[in-house]
DNA sequence: CTGCATCCTGTGGGATACTG
DNA sequence: CAGTATCCCACAGGATGCAG
């Protein structure tokens, strides 16, 4: 997902592989999806997904910035405050992520059960 | 994005990343891609993206198949000839594939120009 | 509060060789 | 043709500490 050493990544220029390098990254799902109702702050994303570092949601979020996805507003302050949002071009992305949740939605519970099972069989053997 | 060692990923449950979680491999959506229009062997795969080693390409499509999202059909002959296909259920995620292919062609070269364009900057300090 | 720097580990994924 | 099996290491990503 990085592309710093990675210029020129997709050398069959496969536009989904594109997309996704864009939206797929471990965590720019849920952070996209969240800051489709509103700006989020910092610390607002550390709420709604606990589990990711500082570290990470930094740099997923610097990412989506560095592809214009998001916008990030400094205010000058103390405490500091920043706000994320997203971006115009951003929003064309929105359908895709909306999409996703939907899909995710309806086929979760059905696929965690295949999954689950499938371990099961491994396990006994 | 592999799953064995961790049986309740996403513990925030969110759906856009379990959507992503599917289909966001690193291979998965150019290969979700191509088989939209039929059924493809193997070694088609291997020519449509030549990058891809067999064994990326062996794991990627076990987890598709894993989840349901694609169908394996194996012809017991010599030489062996293995078929893959979307399943019913790998259908209806077709829209969404879709809709990233075309996001992507219609903003890969801006982006990719955007990209170039903060690598120079960054070398130049 | 919102980060960046550093260190360290696990593992995703490439290269290569072998097989039914 | 369509895969396994091994080896191996670069890098993603966690933990911790410091800073504006």
């Amino acid at each position: 997902m990085s592309r710093k050493n990675n210029i020129y990544p997709n050398k069959e220029g496969c536009p989904v592989e594109f997309t996704l390098d864009v939206i797929g990254g471990k965590w720019k799902g849920i952070l996209f999806y969240h800051m489709i109702d509103g700006k989020k702050r910092f610390n607002e994303f550390r709420k709604i997904c606990p589990s990711i570092t500082q570290r990470m949601l930094t740099l997923q979020l610097r990412e989506l910035e560095a592809d214009g996805i998001v916008h990030r507003e400094v205010y000058h302050q103390v405490p500091p405050k920043v706000e994320y949002s997203l971006t115009e071009f951003g929003r064309t992305l929105e359908p895709i992520v909306l999409q996703m949740k939907e899909w995710g939605d309806a086929n979760r519970e059905a696929l965690e059960a295949r999954r689950s099972n499938s371990l099961l069989k491994e396990q006994q053997k």
